[in-house]
DNA sequence: AGGGTGATGTCATCTAGTGACATAGGTATC
DNA sequence: GATACCTATGTCACTAGATGACATCACCCT
């Protein structure tokens, strides 16, 4: 018999998750979530840093995943490519969190607190990307830039997969997004350089 | 004669600045800032949003000078011209102030907290250019591309102006960085697509 | 059995942030 | 020139996030 109830940090996520559903983020203490969880408030500031960490504690296995496909792709594989062949794996990683992502998203849709800190996230999990490829080899501009490229195209796939209805569709999604990438950094106008840039929509 | 010692906003600035470069930002409460002004804490309040805002509140008049100088570009002027039409006017605007611009921008490095909301302010500009770009017909998707490229080039190039100590180095700064972008961006070396992204150096 | 370990609780405290209301110099109105 | 208003600031009270110090006590190991 243990002494406590299992994962106490689980229980909080969970519980913080149906109070900022239910109240909303800033009507939600750390007192409630942790009276929910059958914790004290000290309990969830030793398994969170911060209230908003409550909500991007779980990025950490995707961060995860994500670096460890890059780590593992194909030597031959260019720097995108690299970044892409994460697709995969992330893909089959949230399938079955649809609904749990779905609250997730517009719980920091609605709340510029939560915005300014996935933001931070997304940031470093660019770094992190570039990071990697660089340890493959990848040239420094070559890196960021693909490092970013592939994480926007994720991002906007994730974002279109958290508002419709089949778990299942997420591949589609992300190969879609990253074809809409190529087609706008393909179409060269020839009236000047051709950029590309994380698309972002949220913005205070 | 006036009822208050004048401009208790740039003294609130001031106070604030300097109490961070003796002691830190976290180690200096609004309380101090407020006294070291002449003022009260709740007084801080009414002029700042939080206590992070004190430190980028001069960043609305960039925005105002940047975004007038894209919608003052010549109707001619591609995407990404029209973006950096603004660095002109904006490196008159700094010229000036490279002290302050380099204490600013270590206390800024020298704190998450401020780094993260050194993130919203960039992306806030970014879509604010966007606005701007598309209210002058510019394409939707080129707009993001232009106004992220644009941002990024010029973030680029703040941060090496800062860090050296010719104040009018910035109009060549600018222009390097540029170039730069145009580099990358135009080496297509044919075995895949070529992306680009922001370019962004301080991470957690 | 007994001591150590580690997750949790308890208590105290600091400080960011906010609402309600008071104050008083300056200004406009008659 | 007395009066009423305006407005920037002060005062007070309170909430809640965040953190340090110390206590507790089931469990584990020897």
């Amino acid at each position: 018999m243990t002494r406590w109830k299992p994962d106490a940090h689980g229980r909080l996520m969970q519980s913080a998750i149906e109070l900022f559903a239910e109240r909303g983020y800033e009507a939600t203490t750390v007192a409630a979530i942790a009276e929910r969880a059958g914790l004290t408030r000290r309990t969830f500031f030793r398994y969170f840093a911060d209230k908003r960490e409550v909500l991007f504690s779980g990025a950490e296995q995707l961060v995860t995943v994500w670096l460890a496909a890059v780590a593992d792709a194909p030597a031959a594989a260019g720097p995108l490519a690299s970044v892409t062949a994460g697709f995969e794996p992330l893909a089959e990683l949230f399938e079955e969190r649809l609904e749990l992502a779905r609250l997730r998203a517009q719980i920091i849709a609605a709340n510029p607190e939560l915005r300014e800190r996935e933001l931070v996230k997304l940031q470093g999990l660019a770094s992190e990307l570039e990071r990697t490829l660089l340890a493959r080899g990848v040239a420094s501009n070559a890196a960021i830039l693909a490092a970013q490229a592939g994480l926007t195209v994720f991002h906007v796939a994730f974002g279109r997969w958290v508002e419709q209805e089949d778990p299942a569709a997420f591949r589609r999604l992300l190969s879609e997004s990253l074809d809409e990438l190529r087609e706008v950094t393909a179409a060269a106008p020839r009236s000047g350089t051709q950029e590309w840039a994380p698309t972002r929509e949220g913005n205070r």
